[in-house]
DNA sequence: ATCTTTGCAAAAGTTTTGCATATCC
DNA sequence: GGATATGCAAAACTTTTGCAAAGAT
């Protein structure tokens, strides 16, 4: 992924940019994979010593509404986070728990037809995850 | 979905026939959508006033672990689970929260197959949740 | 008789809220 | 200056754990 041009995405969205906040930014834009919380405290705790985990979870709920981020949950009871940039989805491997980002070049559009005819439901998203036994796992 | 063989689906799984346990079931296999822990406690204290929280989350781990239950999340920050019998999708209404089971022709499995062999990544299974808009809040 | 299940209390893990202070534009 | 962001403490919410008592085969 190209790197991410912090702040032009900022003004866009009328947010301020806060030390802490381009650096999360930055953080998840060179991530293949998406991020907890506590995972993002820690990283940025070594730049910020006593940031706060109510700071990064503001941040969180605050880009997610503003439509930079998108919330995934995996079955691990917590919420992890990835830039709202192209369409993609996730292998989790059952062992290692390793997650990878992939693309399919089936993008489903074919299936959200049949669901808003067939069940008059407007398609805004979907979310695919496959779960499984990764490489090294196997 | 035809009315679920408990006695049999226990017995195959070497797993006790207590009542409540049963209960829970029977619950799950006429819903048409997946349960949270807190929904299950509450409509089985209809019957068992004292029921305990602990006793429902240890229920829904036995049976997620014994593979009677399938867990997912939709991003609730909470479990769902529902039985796991034959699979399907979810619509999850982003205003009124309802959400609906639906089965599609297309299961993915080219789609797994392109993941085997460009990433040697072994599927076990995949989740598919579609969110939008229903027909009611529209 | 033995292994499983349950209740209760306590704790752990994740996320949110209130309020005072600091920071950005 | 006025709106936004942050730190700290406390709480809310979901889920798990330890242990003793009760129940199932």
């Amino acid at each position: 992924m190209e790197p991410l041009d912090t702040m032009v995405l900022l003004k866009n969205k009328q947010l301020k940019k806060t030390a802490v906040r381009s650096d999360l930014l930055a953080i998840l834009s060179e991530k293949k994979a998406p991020c907890d919380a506590m995972e993002l405290l820690i990283k940025l705790r070594k730049k910020y010593g006593r940031l706060n985990k109510t700071t990064v979870y503001r941040q969180l709920q605050t880009l997610t509404y503003k439509k930079i981020l998108k919330t995934i949950e995996l079955g691990e009871g917590k919420k992890r986070y990835e830039l709202k940039t192209d369409h993609h989805h996730h292998l989790i491997c059952r062992k290692c728990k390793n997650i990878k980002d992939v693309r399919l070049k089936n993008d489903l559009s074919r299936e959200e037809s049949i669901i808003t005819e067939k069940y008059r439901f407007r398609v805004i998203e979907h979310s695919l995850e496959f779960f499984g036994i990764c490489r090294n796992c196997s």
